[in-house]
Formats: C-alpha cells, sequence, structure tokens
DNA sequence: CGGCTGACGACCT
DNA sequence: GAGGTCGCCAGCC
C-alpha cells in the first residue's frame, strides 16, 4: 500500500527503459556555447527530481559519444566533481567553446542557460 | 541471473 | 553559507 503500482495505475514513472538515450538525445540539442543543468534535463523530461537519475545517466556515456556531456553543470553553474580529470576536461571544453570557467564555477551562467522549450503546461512561478 | 556503479536537487537545521 | 538527509534507477560486467 502507500506503494503506486504502475502495473494498476499506470505508467505514471517518468523514468523507466530508455530513460537513458532519453536523456542524451535531449542533452544534443544543446547548441554549442550554451550550458544546461541536471535539473534542467531532468525538469525538460518530467520531473527535476530525477535530477540524480540524469547524472546518472551522463556517467554512462561512452568515451566516443557525442552527446555534449561538458555543457552539463549543476543548478549553480558549477562543474561537478571539481578537481576530477573529468571536470578539467569539461572545463577545458567549454573554454574551446567561448564559455568561460572560473573557480570551478561557469562564468556568466545564467546568461548561458539553456531553455528548453516547454513539452509540457506546467504551472511555473515565473521562473525561479 | 545477481551485484556493483555513478555527473544532483530540494528541503531542513 | 554549510552540512546532512531523502528522493522514481537503468545499464553493464
Amino acid at each position: 500500500m502507500t506503494s503506486y503500482d504502475p502495473d494498476r495505475h499506470g505508467p505514471v514513472r517518468l523514468v523507466g527503459p530508455g530513460f537513458h538515450a532519453r536523456v542524451h538525445a535531449l542533452l544534443r540539442l544543446v547548441p554549442a556555447g550554451s550550458v544546461t543543468t541536471y535539473g534542467d534535463l531532468a525538469g525538460a523530461l518530467g520531473s527535476r527530481t530525477i535530477a540524480r537519475q540524469v547524472g546518472f545517466a551522463l556517467a554512462a556515456l561512452p568515451p566516443d559519444s557525442r552527446v555534449p556531456w561538458h555543457r552539463v553543470v549543476d543548478g549553480s553553474g558549477r562543474l561537478t566533481g571539481a578537481g576530477s580529470a573529468r571536470a578539467r576536461e569539461q572545463a577545458a571544453r567549454l573554454r574551446a567553446e567561448g564559455i568561460g570557467v572560473a573557480g570551478g564555477r561557469v562564468v556568466g551562467f545564467a546568461a548561458r542557460r539553456h531553455v528548453f522549450p516547454a513539452a509540457d503546461p506546467r504551472p511555473r512561478g515565473a521562473g525561479r
């Protein structure tokens, strides 16, 4: 009880088989010079509560994937895993696209934040 | 077929 | 501002 039974109530679940590929596809829509966040990707997929799941999805990306994973930063505009080789490469790639990175954080993050087309009209209090 | 891996966000104190 | 807790896993070895 108290547990939602998708087998009875329906696909209430936003995540599911293929969720991973969905994240990758969505991320590929982000143009160079722009950045997005795990939360924004999650929100575009239905709910921000799955932000962590989005992170897991990116973690599973193959090294040769053409998904611009480096354009994904956290909600504060900071690169995750600061200090790690991954974060350093991310910073290098962002700079290569003209995006400044200082202190492990994207310079002018808010202005470079990409906006995904709203797939579902959701009552949002005038943007954060 | 079982077990491990792995990149956040919101809220509370 | 900082620290801790809880919250929809799927994919690969």
